[in-house]
DNA sequence: GACTGTTCAGTGATAAAGTCACACAGAGCC
DNA sequence: GGCTCTGTGTGACTTTATCACTGAACAGTC
């Protein structure tokens, strides 16, 4: 059954109506759950798992925006759903997901009807434009060395030793060109901070960014 | 009194204690709305004018997120005003500002009371979001004389022959160094499509970029 | 096993953009 | 005039992006 905190917070006779209304689905990895174009059939909560959000730009580059993890809202949907626009990013399973989608009018009479609600959906669209100004600012001003060490540290922090990603998509998540992140990889594996092999990287030594080097 | 499309959506009741409920100011260009740090007091609604809203990074720089003009809301305050996070970024005011105030109490009630009020701040969300998806896009992908030419040009398209501007805030619009602009209006200068004095640029023969020279 | 096609990674050459340092010009004020 | 501030121009250098290409690793087929 659909465990989201924000049906926690609905009373008795609304979460029922809420349970009866959605349903849940799994997604494997690799899933595409929507793609840019398309239009939104509903509010898509996450209940587990982990879906990224990219963007392709006319440049044919693409950079991953944010992500949506364990009892998160896809904030996205909100504006196409209102707006009935179509997406303009598109948003791809990486970790096995689970999630339930609010149709159209049970959101609408969710957002009537539950104060508690329309504060969890504002509280999640607040976070995310939050998270994009962030990621413009990161973008703009930092430098790629730095921005790659901490991605990896990142992922070191929650434990991960060995990371399955190619350089092409460790590009798309930094919002930057493939041999860019060859050659700093590489300075990184002959300064003995990570292994490299075809399609992984081991974290071996990453260190707190010393003044340069 | 105060003039804003979402407040025609209302019935006469609610309208009538919105009216009741919010005071119109004004404010003179360069004034600051809100700045980095402080928190916020209710929902602005711009009726006329234009403020821009502009974040300062780490590294020091800064860069302008979006612009709000007339019959706009100020989106970024709703995340503010749910959460009680403060502000993230800040906001001066371009051309004279008419704005009228939402209080939280009030905010809430229409957001309780109305479908179209909330469709309203649903909306503008939405556009918001889009607007930073793409200005990531830009500043990832594009080039820098290509996004100050189009920046130009749609100033020009605005009917406006001479920009009172200087590098460093046009560095700050695009998000960039003021020596990178300097040298790319000396460039445009040499092409004779722009004039530049201290301060000042005219908008000479800004040409649709052929394939580049 | 060898052969073939595909994906991934490494790298040199070059162009664009960002950084640092400093000279100088214009505007306002005394 | 001289002094101060702010804005602009520019050289030198670093970092990043782009282009072009090589070769390694892997999967499938015979």
């Amino acid at each position: 059954m659909a465990r989201h905190s924000i049906l926690d917070t609905l009373n008795d006779s609304l979460r029922k109506d809420t349970l009866a209304g959605i349903s849940t689905m799994r997604f494997p990895p690799g899933q595409v759950l929507f793609s840019a174009g398309e239009h939104c059939r509903g509010l898509p909560l996450v209940l587990v798992g982990s879906i990224k959000v990219q963007m392709t730009g006319l440049s044919g580059h693409s950079i991953v925006l944010y992500r949506m993890g364990s009892d998160d809202i896809c904030t996205l949907s909100i504006g196409c759903l209102m707006t009935g626009r179509s997406y303009r990013a598109e948003a791809i399973v990486e970790e096995e997901t689970e999630a339930a989608i609010i149709p159209r009018g049970l959101f609408d009479r969710l957002m009537d009807q539950s104060a508690e609600f329309r504060l969890g959906i504002m509280e999640s669209y607040g976070r995310r434009l939050d998270d994009l100004m962030l990621l413009v600012e990161e973008v703009a001003f930092h430098r790629m060395d730095e921005r790659l060490e901490e991605w990896l540290q990142a992922r070191a922090a929650q434990g991960q030793r060995t990371l399955t990603i190619t350089h092409q998509e460790l590009a798309t998540e930094l919002g930057t060109a493939r041999e860019v992140i060859s050659r700093l990889l590489k300075e990184l594996e002959r300064r003995g901070q990570v292994g490299l092999a075809r399609g992984k990287i081991e974290l071996t030594g990453l260190k707190k960014r010393s003044a340069t080097a």
